[in-house]
DNA sequence: TTTCGCATGTTGTCTGACATCCTACATGTA
DNA sequence: TACATGTAGGATGTCAGACAACATGCGAAA
């Protein structure tokens, strides 16, 4: 079977060709690149292509391109790992240079909510399964996370042991996660989860309700996570729309 | 003097086209759009152009293309009015059908700390606009403000006296913001803020910290915000970035 | 009935050209 | 010298046309 061998698309791959040199410092924030006749030849593709690469930067607010003038990095290149960008809590532990620990607090099949099925779009009868567990980030308690997922998605009834939920679907259930949209808000103290964090009362959690879908647009996770405040914080990088 | 006769390029103007035809329903989630070759000649444009526009609206995840098969209106064409689309207050509460007010509580130019000195990048010696203020949604109060500008911004002593902050810096120092950083935190309680938001010890505060940049990536804003959490959440939509 | 190959239509890529915008330098004038 | 103007060059923006790579569906062949 088929893994990783599938090519990309050239501009796809220029586009984290220059992302590459603009981390590893190749090309510094105010710099301007090569213009795009240059540029393109360097690279091996067409302008058009190039092109194609830059506007993608340009969204995302990586280099600025300035007509008549030529094209520069930003002063702030934000590669966020900001909150937009979607991963896993394993991975987003792992990225802040910790070791990721799982403590599976429950893991059954059950009846869900009015408000589950309606987020899940579920039939009626449809069960889900029902996760809770506590995150550890160097065995220090940092989220308490519930999670559910439609039951429909499992040949058989499995159940998360420990780990990525993210890598779980992928391998149990096939699917893919592609985006989420995401609300938070906060709470100031909550009976059983603040103990479980082992945190006092007078520190909030920052609640972060997430709704998940698939690559077909499918909702597949409806996830409620709640961070310990002192260690924890969201960052985003803000746009005026207009141009 | 000019203003907004500024010629767009084709580009955004097919892109904000394309947009407009999907937020008035003439489009619709999961539709495919018309071929390249056949969309560009009904723009009126090229087809360059046109995949310009396409790619970018890609990148904001409302369209989806396919090779070999098309171009897809997304089933959540998100657009925003997350967290991710940077707004005034003013705006945001102008957007939720409400009424926007303000009660300056301070107003007045101070020597600012070091933490100020190095986010608003500040020569020794320079003072800033300290503003402390309440905003309010239809009479309630919804979010306290403290806001810090670098003082040489402005020709002389000027105050604002309500509205936007936004829009005073623009008229009186010409200075156009572009985009912000944000951090987002919670406190559980704040003896002085909590009161002037009139909300009880057990409501938390939602934390917006940012730094505005402007159009010339100079830091220009420095801002923190403190949302009454019952009547106040984020949403972001997040993407995942491999492809 | 099943399988295979091909025609067709789509997005992806390439080439070369011209348009529009901005900068910098040279030139001319007071 | 100081200032305004003209001009040349280089940058991104736009155009046109062609071919490549990919996915689908239909018809012929087994």
């Amino acid at each position: 079977m088929s893994l990783e061998n599938v090519q990309k698309s050239r501009y796809i791959m220029v586009m984290e060709r220059i992302k590459k040199e603009i981390k590893e410092g190749h090309l510094v924030p105010g710099e301007r690149l090569p213009s795009e006749n240059v540029y393109a030849k360097q690279l091996g593709v067409s302008r058009a292509t190039l092109r194609e690469a830059l506007r993608i930067l340009e969204e995302e607010n990586i280099i600025s391109r300035k007509h008549g003038i030529g094209t520069f990095v930003n002063q702030v290149p934000v590669f966020s790992s900001g909150i937009e960008e979607l991963n896993s809590i394993t991975e987003m532990i792992h990225s802040a240079g910790k070791r990721p620990g799982t403590e599976v607090l429950l893991s059954k099949y059950v009846t869900p909510t009015e408000e589950d099925k309606e987020k899940l779009q579920l039939q009626d009868g449809e069960r889900i399964l029902l996760v809770k567990r506590v995150r550890t980030a160097d065995d220090r308690p940092l989220v308490y996370c519930i999670d559910k997922v439609p039951a429909r998605l499992f040949s058989e009834e499995s159940h998360l042991l420990g780990g990525s939920l993210f890598n779980f679907l992928e391998q149990e259930a096939e699917v893919h996660i592609d985006y989420a949209t995401a609300d938070i808000t906060t709470v100031g103290y909550h009976e059983d989860i603040s103990a479980r964090l082992k945190c006092s009362k007078k520190i909030p959690l920052l609640v972060l309700k997430q709704l998940h879908y698939s690559t077909l647009d499918k909702p597949v996770l409806y996830s409620i996570n709640f961070f310990r405040s002192d260690q924890f914080s969201f960052n985003v990088l803000r746009k005026r729309t207009q141009r």
